[in-house]
DNA sequence: ATAGTTTCGGAACGATCGTTCTATAAGGGG
DNA sequence: CCCCTTATAGAACGATCGTTCCGAAACTAT
């Protein structure tokens, strides 16, 4: 019986994202969603309600597509050490793709800008946080007994928290950068640290304080 | 001669920075830059020339009173270690004052706000980036020395490089944490890591890729 | 006291913001 | 075929944006 929408319609969520995730949210305005899903403004607003309700929406949707991912990969691949190694990669791959410098993360920019203002939205980057903080502990419970060696769990937490706190850094800085290869070495030396501390003996090395 | 400046001029730097810090470039109006500093909006233009004039300055004094002190620990406190322990409480320590959650630092988010769009903000986020990671290094290159261990300076320039990213990640997550004791965690694993990687015989265990 | 100079407070500008509304176009069911 | 529903494009709304402008206030040098 109706009209039918145009295809357009489609991808709107996934377009209306990347302007939120390269522009930010106050730097965009209703129009600049209007010209970049090419769907009406009447069409934005019975699909999300408005402009605040459209971002939350945008970021639910790259928590699913972008993030989600790669999450699954820390919770899935078998190798934790590779698993961590891969998450990185994903993001890499992604950046080599987009081009530098890139968009960063999405959770990454909102974090500064937005979180704070909007109840909503804190809950949604508190959300994505823990997600993230939980896969990399599963990784890292499974490189552990892999490498047989004697983390705690509560140093596998706190290592899982530096990982997630660390990470959000380097997708942060990502879009500033212009080489490729600065985020590489990041994540090498990332690796590298994790590594250290699965050596078996770190122990017996401790700081005196 | 002239009509004497009100005393609000003397902390109109000071005061107008705050707003940029907390509330971020986009969703701060000079109406608020005046509310918030008693400033008429004829002494703001005047002082600074406009709204990305005002910013640019905020930007450059926070670096001059907070991060300079930060980075100045870096390059002074004697002891390498120590110095990127204090350099972490200088920080926590105003996030104490400020409460949570905090402001987190100016130019961590900066760097996904801003900086992207101006030429000129990212300039100064390169030359911050540039100056605290050289400060990592001087402190780790001392701290090297009294551990005698061997890191060769390569080894140094990618950990000092890692070091900056990785606190970037915690100053931007300052904004959502609700717990100074998440901040201290992290700050304590990050150094944790550090002296890990001091130990004298970490090379023996390097993993086998 | 008066004239001169600069700041102050706030009105006013055009542009753009998010949002609402309206008239038109496009298809499916009677 | 006509009607009904819904999406479209775009005009229009009041609010707020960054910026400019102006009369009144305030202090000094004469």
């Amino acid at each position: 019986m109706p009209r039918p929408r145009l295809k357009s319609r489609e991808n709107l969520v996934q377009n209306a994202m990347w302007v939120f995730w390269t522009k930010g949210y106050y730097a965009t305005s209703v129009d600049d969603l209007v010209k970049a899903t090419g769907v009406a403004r009447s069409g934005i607003y019975s699909e999300f309600g408005g402009k605040a309700e459209a971002f939350q929406s945008c970021l639910a949707h790259y928590r699913k597509v972008v993030t989600g991912p790669a999450i699954a990969i820390l919770n899935d691949q078998e190798d934790g050490l590779q698993a961590i190694r891969q998450y990185f990669s994903y993001f890499i791959d992604k950046h080599r793709q987009h081009g530098l410098p890139g968009p960063g993360c999405f959770i990454a920019n909102v974090v500064t800008e937005v979180a704070p203002h909007s109840e909503a939205v804190d809950r949604e980057v508190s959300a994505h946080k823990a997600k993230l903080q939980q896969g990399f502990k599963a990784a890292l419970r499974r490189a552990v007994g892999q490498a047989r060696c004697d983390l705690s769990p509560s140093e596998i937490e706190s290592l899982a928290n530096f990982l997630t706190i660390a990470s959000q850094g380097l997708w942060s800085y990502a879009r500033t950068m212009h080489e490729l290869t600065e985020i590489e070495n990041f994540a090498r030396d990332a690796l590298v640290l994790v590594e250290a501390k699965l050596s078996p003996i770190q122990e017996e090395y401790r700081s005196d304080r």
